[in-house]
DNA sequence: ATGCATGCAAAGAGTTTGCACCTAA
DNA sequence: TTAGGTGCAAACTCTTTGCATGCAT
């Protein structure tokens, strides 16, 4: 039980065996090869708390499952991962890519300009705003980046 | 008066010359230097009606008054200028950054995915959202960025 | 057996930095 | 005269690509 409640992850309300299996199959199901470097660089960004550059995807990698996997493969990964819609970016002012699993709501994020805490939110007068925007300029509205940048209250 | 029409921008509804007097009135009593480098800078930026980057400044210098005025220079320039609040910046997913005049209003941008076009647009609700929203997490908001991703009429 | 995947090395884009010389004030 | 400015070359960061080998299916 306790395993259990470790293995869920906040974000998907799902355990990762249930969540890597359906990823295991839409893998397979796509033509694409199964492999360890895959079900590692998932499971990293499945249990991370925070969102991850490449870079700290190949050191957690390291640290919690001794695991050296070339960061060239990272990218290429997440590049896939993302393009399955498995996981989302966020691209912040002056650093690299972060990943996240995808949450599937759509959200934001509120960013610290000196600790770079970054804080999500969902506000459901923003998204409808902004379908309005989109079809007041005849835009077909596919996604969206908002990012709010300020100090949080522990660097002011 | 023809003239006197070529040389107001619609952005800051303000005639070149007063602008860079000011300008360059700011740039003295910095303790910097006014150079040619700066004016034209400067003057491909405010007489531009699309959003520019580093590589376009260089290109808009040489064609429209045959200055060469090295890259790194433009690097160095814009830099400052932002910092001085003459100009501000806008990060698009997998482009270089894009600089234009600082209009004072706050306001984002609604972007396709196809031609990059590029449309401002204002809005009132969304920006007190924010503010709500900064003030919730205990943030103090400095700036932000909202960038709409879509399909324009012309390109779906 | 086939073909996608991995990982090394190298290239690439965008940007910054160090430094010698130049120029505005 | 003396800061700051310019522009070349080089470095730097983040990311992608080419290719030989490896491994899942």
């Amino acid at each position: 039980l306790e395993l259990k409640k470790y293995l869920m992850c906040k974000k998907k309300n799902l355990d990762f065996y249930t969540f890597l299996k359906n990823f295991k199959e839409q893998i397979s199901s796509l033509n694409l090869k199964n492999t360890i470097q895959k079900d590692y660089i998932l499971k990293v960004l499945f249990f991370s708390d925070r969102h991850l550059t490449v870079e700290d995807i190949v050191e957690l990698l390291k640290k919690h499952y001794n695991l050296d996997i070339a960061i060239t493969t990272v990218y290429k990964t997440v590049k896939l991962f993302e393009e399955l819609n498995f996981i989302t970016s966020l691209e912040i002012e002056g650093s690299p890519k972060y990943y996240e699993l995808n949450h599937s709501i759509s959200h934001n994020h509120l960013i610290c300009s000196s600790c770079f805490k970054i804080v999500e939110f969902i506000d459901q007068v923003i998204e409808l705003k902004q379908q309005e925007i989109a079809i007041k300029h005849k835009f077909t509205l596919n996604n969206h980046n908002l990012v709010i940048y300020g100090l949080c209250d522990k660097c002011r």
